[in-house]
DNA sequence: ATACAGATCGGT
DNA sequence: CCGATCTGTATA
């Protein structure tokens, strides 16, 4: 399957993080080429979301890549430990970004177990293995990606997307985002995506 | 210069 | 539920 060509990122973060479930993500990187299907999205829109980084148009030195130009990395630090990445989407000086929140690891499985356990993985437990990439820290520690990453053009050949065969519509599900309880209204926004029938879905809906 | 909260994770 | 751990951001 082809990669994304910058157009394809040109649309509004909640469209995009519909769009790419389903898709590779691939980090070519100093260990080998590392592969993980997208199972779980955010989507993140600027200025009316309080639940952005962006919002309220807050322009700082973090928040610049996604004032930019779409289909760049914005890759930042979280609790002082974590990475988390995101897709910046729509189009320069509206500043929307889609979370990667999961990923089904692909190609390089034995590499990210290094990087997630320093060991190797025929020594992991099925637990261990589910654990790969089933969060947005886990899949940045898995894959390698932190704020080196961060501003990367997605149109570059080191991070990009690979277009697959969309998801069927009955096994994606809308709902709420996760940990943004200080987000008054926005708590409630429709705005998180994933793949029903992925075992690699880091937070799943009751019932 | 200082204070403080956070788009997480792993262990209890 | 709690603590780790540290940068970004706001305030002064």
């Amino acid at each position: 399957m082809e990669k994304l060509r910058r157009e394809f990122y040109s649309k509004s973060a909640l469209e995009l993080a519909r769009a790419i479930l389903g898709f590779n993500l691939v980090h070519i990187t100093k260990y080998g080429r590392l592969v993980g299907k997208i199972v779980e999205t955010e989507a993140y829109m600027g200025e009316h979301d309080k639940a952005a980084h962006s919002y309220n148009n807050r322009r700082t030195k973090r928040t610049e890549v996604m004032f930019g130009p779409p289909g760049h990395a914005y890759v930042y630090l979280i609790y002082g430990m974590y990475y988390c990445l995101n897709i910046v989407a729509a189009e320069t000086n509206i500043a929307q970004a889609v979370l990667i929140r999961a990923v089904e690891p692909v190609e390089g499985l034995e590499k990210m177990a290094e990087l997630r356990y320093q060991k190797s993985l025929l020594t992991c437990s099925k637990k261990e293995i589910l654990g790969l990439t089933n969060g947005p820290g886990k899949l940045c520690q898995a894959m390698n990606i932190n704020k080196n990453n961060n501003g990367q053009d997605l149109c570059g050949n080191r991070l990009f997307l690979l277009k697959a065969e969309a998801p069927p519509e009955n096994d994606i599900v809308t709902t709420t985002r996760i940990n943004i309880n200080y987000a008054e209204e926005a708590i409630y926004f429709p705005y998180r995506f994933y793949i029903n029938s992925s075992p690699y879905v880091s937070v799943r809906n009751k019932s």
